[in-house]
DNA sequence: GTTAAATTTGACCAAATGGTTAAACTGAAA
DNA sequence: TTTCAGTTTAACCATTTGGTCAAATTTAAC
């Protein structure tokens, strides 16, 4: 039959697995609470998603999916290499900001099930050899200085990541525990950033 | 009676606890491990501490000193600004090569419950402000380039500790899983990540 | 050796939780 | 209007889990 109520429930039911376990986790969370946040019965979401196991997979999925972010096609343009940087940061830093529980999410989940993460990764296209063999070219080419690509490449990522990871920490550490401050503080982040990192690299 | 089984149970028990929370997380773990991990009974368990909740506020206390390093020391020496970048982060990143695990465990559960920090912080003797004031000294002197302190700040911390808590990301993404490849890389790392930072940041 | 406190254990309990089932409802096709 | 697959619900179940308790055992002081 599929009526329109079906997609419409099942979005819900997704909607509110998201909410509830990228804030509480796998073992945080409660079937109860995901119904209660989806309007509907526990039975239905058992209907939906057999298995609390199942819902959560399908969570984690998406959540990787933000966290692994495609960019491939900024890396493929054809732009310098700190214009690249600078997109890179701009658009993954925007990215987790309308997104802010991904990142500890799936880093614990990670930690936890570290299985859960072979079949995904190579689903998320992630491709780090590319990055790898052009950060090695430019350092040839001598636009940058000499760094281990892989660690050029963690240290972009956790320059975007970590302070969203830790954010309840530095929240009340540097800003009093004001959301909007620090909000205001990731907007300008961005941009030091890009140039603290473009000043690391460049000869 | 005090007898000395009485300390050598208790310290056990710790010891379990902290394999098991840092490792599960609070909701993950079972008092059930801990006990079997501790070689005792689950009663024995909530003689030495009644509840879950305190059991694991001991571990998360533990967890919180070794996540937030005491570097007044080093920030207070009489060496250069750079000295003691290079010293601090070889220093965070040796504490966190024997603390593996601490870091996504603390930054899961300060996500989970932000309340337990306001206590511990106090008592852990952070203080971010004098930091503050020497990088502000520092930019005025002219020794570095501009930069917000809190950013120079958080960029060191996040250079050194998400390479831990992405952790099982990295080593299967860059090293085909080996761990000791990964340590070995976390050792130079150590090294280009001192060298990174101040590139970044000398005029 | 007796005593009394500290320590350890096994049996047990109540609540919470993921999951099942059968029955009821809905809406469109025949 | 009947039918029937798809949808929703309430009641129920089995297991797990944190926690309790009374009894047993050990230990040190007297």
């Amino acid at each position: 039959m599929m009526s329109s109520s079906h997609t419409d429930t099942e979005a819900r039911i997704l909607e509110a697995a998201k909410k509830v376990f990228i804030q509480k986790g796998l073992e945080g969370a409660r079937m109860q609470e995901i119904a209660d946040e989806a309007r509907i019965n526990k039975s239905l979401l058992h209907y939906y998603y057999r298995t609390k196991e199942k819902l959560f997979s399908a969570v984690f999925q998406f959540a990787i999916s933000r966290f692994v972010p495609r960019i491939e096609e900024i890396f493929g343009s054809d732009i310098t290499l700190f214009e690249k940087i600078e997109l890179i940061i701009d658009h993954y830093i925007s990215l987790l900001m309308k997104n802010q529980f991904v990142p500890i999410f799936v880093l614990h989940e990670i930690n936890r099930h570290p299985d859960r993460l072979v079949n995904l990764m190579s689903s998320a296209g992630v491709r780090p050899n590319i990055l790898i063999e052009q950060i090695e070219k430019e350092i040839q080419k001598g636009t940058i200085k000499q760094i281990t690509p892989q660690n050029l490449i963690i240290n972009i990522i956790s320059l975007c990541v970590f302070p969203f990871a830790a954010r309840p920490l530095i929240q009340r550490l540097f800003f009093a525990n004001d959301k909007k401050d620090y909000v205001e503080f990731l907007k300008n982040r961005k941009r030091e950033v890009s140039n603290f990192i473009i000043n690391a690299i460049k000869v």
